[in-house]
DNA sequence: GTTTTATCTGAACGTATGTTCAGTTACCGT
DNA sequence: ACGGTAACTGAACATACGTTCAGATAAAAC
């Protein structure tokens, strides 16, 4: 089952996955056959179950492991000691992080309706965890007297949509680069929850 | 063809148009059959083709038709002659409009890529318009020296991402009434163009 | 060099798809 | 009452779907 040098196999699971990332994001789960999965990979469409129990099993895998990496691309951040610099931070890391995986964003936001119940209740509860590190930096903005916010839960979910906003429109080699796009995003969002 | 009384048909095909928006909003568009639009309207597949060319047509009807009103909405306000009242204007109207349409809104902005070519770009058309009105009103601020608005392109894609994120995760019954919500969103929104 | 094991093919399974259409039904104007 | 016509059915068309699996292939293990 496992094996210790490199063969063929260790390669083609990722591959398939990568696959399947650039075809729902770009056709839509239901849209997109296992046969054209296979197709881009090289392989018959049979040859997929191998590494996949079934396709609901790969999107699932999609969408979590885009998730994880996000959490864990936050615990790796050491959080300023001021509410400020802290989302400012946040809002840099949000745009340079989804700017960088528009496919995975994407997914993870339209195909939520294809998941069993369980396993979206799964992909939900890891996206409040990102949220809710959003909310504590207004609630300790909004403690330290720096922050003015009627409430942070509204005002975390609409940071959030607007700073994802910018996948929707921002194309590579456009009017602006992305840091200046983070930093007038910056500006919007420290005008937002100013005092 | 056409009726003078109001006969069965009259009422057919808006009914067969609810149900895809219904379905498509919550399943997508790829995953609806036109046996299960037919069902929920009470008649086998092939009558539906006595009221729309194919599936297509019937997507791009939905995205169209939802559009051309809100782009009617827009048109039927008398603006204020000052930014900030235009504004405040804006930003209740969106939120109100999505609001009550939460289908046709999902759709318009998900099933973008099951369009042809061509009708995308009548699509896109339509949302550039409505988006041109609120740059327009960010424009006349900046003139008027009542907002500091970095880049007025920018800061409409982050406003109308910011707005329509309401529909995600306001839901009726809730902490918060849909006013309440409205004057969070004018909150933040005045302070994130402010001087 | 032979056995073992992981990997892939190619065909098949049952079911579903969008769309067409000859034939039936039900209602309209007269 | 009756002819005309709009609306609908039910079956059929060709094609595609996700998934399974016996058998072929290739690579690793000894």
């Amino acid at each position: 089952m496992a094996r210790t040098q490199g063969s063929h196999s260790d390669i083609t699971g990722p591959r398939i996955r990568e696959a399947a990332l650039r075809l729902f994001a770009r056709q839509g789960y239901a849209a997109v056959s296992m046969r054209q999965i296979a197709a881009e990979v090289g392989v018959q469409a049979g040859a997929l179950y191998n590494y996949i129990p079934d396709k609901q099993s790969l999107l699932f895998g999609l969408m979590k492991g885009h998730l994880d990496e996000l959490l864990a691309a936050r615990a790796a951040v050491v959080p300023a000691d001021n509410a400020v610099d802290r989302l400012e931070e946040f809002t840099r890391f949000h745009i340079r992080f989804h700017h960088d995986r528009p496919d995975a964003v994407f997914i993870a936001y339209m195909e939520l309706r294809n998941l069993t119940p369980e396993n979206f209740a799964r992909i939900e509860s890891l996206r409040r965890q990102y949220e809710n590190e959003l909310e504590d930096i207004l609630r300790q903005g909004v403690t330290e007297g720096v922050f003015d916010v009627p409430d942070t839960k509204v005002a975390t979910m609409a940071l959030i949509a607007m700073l994802t906003g910018v996948n929707t429109w921002f194309r590579e080699g456009g009017r602006l680069s992305l840091p200046e796009v983070e930093t007038i995003y910056w500006t919007m969002v420290r005008k937002s929850v100013a005092r």
